[in-house]
DNA sequence: GCTTGACTTCGAGTGCGCTCGAACTGCCAG
DNA sequence: CTGGCAGTTCGAGCGCACTCGAAGTCAAGC
């Protein structure tokens, strides 16, 4: 009953709070296609719908895991086409988890040398040299 | 006995090759003092000991973990200090290790999201939008 | 009615980490 | 003796992801 009565919708600066990202960048998403334009109030000023700040906070998360903004865009774009691309948004979250989970491995190896190099100077005050 | 006969050095770029940077690379290191100056030939080349390229792949592991490199560099002229500034670099690696920790938390997190995501498209053909 | 402040667009600037081109030198194979 | 290749220095350039300043607009509060 009630579909957009209860939209409650907020600024770029409002919007900017609650992703964390600043307004510059939130524009700036939009600009390079990050972003579907975004509707605006009658003095042309952003509102930013509930879908809007998932979309937003989804984008955190990718980029956040290293999804560089090129992929994002690709993302996005398919997104916009509806349904018919979700093979697509499908193979390239994939490909995407992929390659988080390869960092991760990586970098639970790193740690590992880390750990030891830190008990070279933690474990013996001689420590190694390098 | 045969402490320096067997003192087998690498030009620029075997050195780069076994460790996986560009020459470039390292020559840009060495300039910014993520490495001590490195030995020369009679002819003026760069010729890189064992540990030379011991110190290289930590540098790797330290920039692949995201250390920035001006904190490779202060890591680096702590130890070009000796063994007095064994304290300062073993706090430095705890701090790191803390960030390298927090970062893999938060990765673990955003793969969960992304993993939700790919359940969406994966299980129900008619997923979600956004 | 006037100030204040958050918004608008636009293009330029920043910081990071390389990456490269140009001009030169010197060893080694043919 | 002569290519050719790998090295040298220097400074400039690049790709990425923002970040910001300037100049202007608009709505709301005093």
């Amino acid at each position: 009953m009630d579909t957009q009565l209860t939209e409650r919708t907020l600024t770029v600066g409002e919007a900017a709070e609650r992703v964390g990202l600043t307004t510059y960048t939130l524009r700036w998403y939009e600009q390079e296609g990050l972003v579907a334009p975004v509707g605006r109030d009658t003095a042309g000023r952003r509102r930013y719908t509930e879908r809007d700040v998932d979309w937003l906070v989804l984008l955190t998360r990718l980029r956040r895991t290293g999804m560089p903004v090129r992929d994002m865009r690709r993302y996005a774009e398919l997104a916009r086409q509806g349904d018919r691309t979700n093979a697509a948004r499908l193979a390239l979250l994939k490909a995407h988890r992929d390659r988080v989970l390869a960092r991760m491995a990586e970098l639970e190896e790193d740690l590992t040398v880390l750990n030891y190099k830190i008990g070279f100077y933690d474990g013996a005050s001689a420590g190694c040299e390098a």
